[in-house]
DNA sequence: ACGCTAATTCACTATCTAGTTACTTACAAA
DNA sequence: TTTGTAAGTAACTAGATAGTGAATTAGCGT
C-alpha cells in the first residue's frame, strides 16, 4: 500500500531560515498591532509556533527584534517603489502613479504605518542604529527630484519645488488619513474606512498634489 | 516674633481636585511618551506624587485614565480653535491663520499627537465610548465649511471643495511632518527639527493649501 | 554508522505590574 | 469637641513578562 503514502520529502523539522521567517512574520503582526510597549514576546512565540528561546537565539532581545521588523518593512516599501520605474514616464503620470502607489501600499500594508508610528514614539532610537535604511532611501529621494526636473523642462511643473517637501506631503496626505481614520470617524462624524471613502480621498490627494506642482 | 511667621492659609494637605490634576498631568506625560501599552501606572503615581490607590479611586483603571487624558487633550485643542474667531476674518486670512494655528498647536503640544496616535493604534476603542468628543467637534467642522463658502462668494476660492477633506489635509501636512520627523530625518537624510526646518515646512504647507483652494 | 554542530525544547527566575484590601488621618459640619 | 466622610497611605497579591541555563535531538559531512 506504499504507493498511496505521501512520498514528498518530509518538511524539514529543523529549518532555521523558515523559523526566522515565521518569527519575523509574527513579530510584524504583534508589534504593529500593539506597539513596542504593548507587544508580548510570548505572543510572538505562540503565533510563530517557535519556541521563545529561538527568538532570543536569532534576534537577541525584544528591541533588536523590533528593529529587524522595522528594517524589513522599509526594505519592502522601498523596493516596491523602485519597481514602479517612474523615471521613464511622463512627469505628471509619474507623479500620479507615485501618489496612487503610496496610497495603495499604506492601505494594503497597514503594519507599515503602525510600525513607523511606534518607532517615532521612541524618536527613532532603534532605526538610528540601523545602517541599511539610509542606503535604500537614497535612490528614492532622487527619483522624485528627477520627476520634478523633467516636469519643469517640459513646462508642466513650476520651478523651485523642494522634492523632499513634496515627498513628505505626498506621504502625509495618505498616511495621516489612514492612521487617523478611527479617531477621524468620530471627530469628523463621517465614515472614513469604506471603499468609497478611500476612492474619494485618493482623488482629493491627487488634486492636491497636482495643484501644488502644475503650471496652469 | 509671630509677625514674621507665614500667615497665609496652610496649603490643604487634602485636596481632591489638586490631586486629580496632578494625576492627569502625569498621565498625559506618561501615556504620550510611552503609549498606552508602554505606560506604567506606578510611574504616573510616582510623577504625580499621588498614591497609586488614588488613581484607581478617581479614574477606575488604566484604560479609563487613558480615555480621560485623551478627552482632555481634545477639549483643549478644540476650545483653542474656537478662540481664533476665524469667521470674522477674510477667508484667505482665516485659512492661513488656521493652518498656522494647527501647526503651532502640534508643535507646542506634542503630547496631543502621540496620544491620538496611541488611540488610533487601538482603533479608537476608548474614544468610541466617549460622548463629549462629538459635541465639541461639531462647531469646528462647520467653521471651515463657512470659511470656504465665504471664499466662494467673494470669488477667492473654487466651489465644490469638501470641507472635511480640506480639514483632514490641513491637519495631515502638519501632523505627519511632526510625528514622523524622527524617522523622516533618517529617511530623507535632512534635519527636520530645527526652527528653520519648521518655518520652511509651515510656508510649504500654506502654499499647498492656498493652491488647492484658490482661484487663479 | 558515527559524531559534531546547530536547531529546538523545557523548565526556570527575578522582576514587574495592574489592581486590591485594610487601614489611618485630615477636614468640616454639627 | 465630637464625629462622619472623604482623602490618603502602606502593604500585598496573582499573574504576567523579558530573559536564561541546561539538556535534547535532528540532520549533515565523513
Amino acid at each position: 500500500m506504499g504507493y498511496l503514502v505521501d512520498t514528498k520529502p518530509a518538511t524539514r523539522k529543523r529549518d532555521s531560515s523558515a523559523t526566522r521567517k515565521r518569527i519575523l512574520k509574527a513579530a510584524k503582526k504583534e508589534f504593529s498591532k500593539k506597539g513596542l510597549g504593548g507587544a508580548r514576546i510570548d505572543e510572538i512565540a505562540l503565533q510563530s509556533k517557535a519556541n521563545k528561546r529561538m527568538i532570543y537565539h536569532y534576534f537577541g532581545n525584544k528591541e533588536a527584534l523590533f528593529l529587524k521588523t522595522l528594517e524589513d518593512a522599509y526594505v519592502d516599501i522601498r523596493s516596491a517603489e523602485q519597481n514602479l520605474n517612474l523615471t521613464a514616464l511622463d512627469p505628471e503620470e509619474a507623479l500620479i502613479k507615485l501618489i496612487k502607489f503610496t496610497w495603495d501600499y499604506y492601505l494594503k500594508n497597514p503594519e507599515f504605518i503602525t510600525l513607523v508610528n511606534s518607532e517615532n514614539l521612541h524618536r527613532a532610537r532603534h532605526l538610528k542604529k540601523s545602517g541599511i535604511i539610509e542606503d535604500i532611501s537614497n535612490k528614492f529621494i532622487t527619483m522624485v527630484g528627477s520627476i520634478l526636473d523633467k516636469g519643469v523642462k517640459t513646462g508642466q511643473f513650476r520651478a523651485g519645488i523642494d522634492p523632499v517637501q513634496l515627498n513628505i506631503t505626498i506621504a502625509a496626505i495618505g498616511y495621516y488619513y489612514l492612521t487617523n481614520r478611527y479617531t477621524g470617524a468620530i471627530v469628523y462624524q463621517r465614515e472614513l474606512d469604506s471603499q468609497q471613502a478611500y476612492d474619494e480621498r485618493l482623488n482629493f490627494n491627487i488634486e492636491t498634489i497636482l495643484r501644488l506642482v502644475k503650471t496652469y
